[in-house]
DNA sequence: GATAACGTATACTAAGTAGTATACAGTACA
DNA sequence: TGTACTGTATACTACTTAGTATACGTTATC
C-alpha cells in the first residue's frame, strides 16, 4: 500500500469511529467520485487523483492540501505558477533553502509574512 | 506559433548565422531525438518537450533551463522535490512572495546565499 | 547536374492519466 | 429474514504525453 493510500484511510476511518458519514461511499459521493474509485486511491491500487479531486479528498479529511498534494507527488499548480512567472529567482531561491534547517526557513517566512521593508 | 516555440526557433537561428551546425537535423542529432520532432515542437505543432528533452534543448541553446522550462509550463522537478518535502513551509513563503517586487525576492535570495545566521 | 543536406508532412504508437459503470459478496439491524 | 448499506472486483474508456519512422519536395554546392 501506498503512503498516500495508507494515510488517507487511517484519516478517514478515524472520523468515522466519530461520524458514520465517513464510509468509503458517503465520502465518495459528497466529492463527486465513485465508491469504487476511492476504495482502489485507498488501497493503492491506482495513483493518487489529480490535483483537484485530491484537494476534494484534502478537503473532507481536513488535512491541509499542500500537505496531501505532496503525498501524492504533486506540487499545488498555484504555486507553480508562481515560480513559472520568475524562474530564475525563484529557483534560486528554493535552492539555496533546499538544507537550511526549519527554523531558518521560518524565519524567512515570517520575514515576508510580517512585512519588515 | 507558441511562445516556446518562437522563442527556440529565433534561438536556434540566431546561432546558426555563427555557426552551421546550427540547424534543425544537427541540434535534433545532438539532442538524441528526431529532427522531425524538433520542427514541430520548434512550430508549435505539438506542446513542448518532456523536462528531460527541454534540458537538454537549453543545453543546446545556452539558455537557462529553468527559463525554458517555466516558457514549457513546467517547473524543474528538483524544486518540486525540494517544496514536497516541506509543503508548508515552503507553500507559506512562495504564496507570501507571490506580488513581492523583484528587489524584494532578490534581497531574500541574497540573505540566503550570504548565509546572514 | 548529381548529390548532399535541409525542413517538414504524414502516419503511427506505447505508456500514462484519471477516472466511470456495474455487479457482487459480506455485514447490520429491525 | 429481508433490506439496506458496506467495500471491492472487474471491465472499460477517453484523453494526454512524448515521442519514432519514413518519405517527400527544396535548396546549396561542387
Amino acid at each position: 500500500m501506498t503512503a498516500f493510500g495508507r494515510f488517507t484511510r487511517d484519516r478517514r476511518e478515524s472520523l468515522r469511529k466519530e461520524d458514520p458519514s465517513f464510509s468509503v461511499r458517503r465520502v465518495a459521493q459528497r466529492m463527486g467520485i465513485q465508491p469504487s474509485y476511492l476504495s482502489k486511491v485507498e488501497r493503492g491500487e491506482v495513483p493518487p487523483p489529480s490535483e483537484k479531486t485530491t484537494r476534494k479528498l484534502a478537503d473532507e479529511l481536513g488535512v491541509d492540501s499542500d500537505v496531501l498534494l505532496a503525498m501524492a507527488g504533486k506540487v499545488s499548480s498555484d504555486l507553480q505558477e508562481v515560480i513559472r512567472k520568475r524562474p530564475e529567482l525563484f529557483a534560486e531561491l528554493i535552492r539555496g533553502l533546499k538544507k537550511m534547517p526549519d527554523h531558518t526557513v521560518l524565519r524567512l517566512v515570517r520575514e515576508v509574512r510580517d512585512g519588515e521593508w
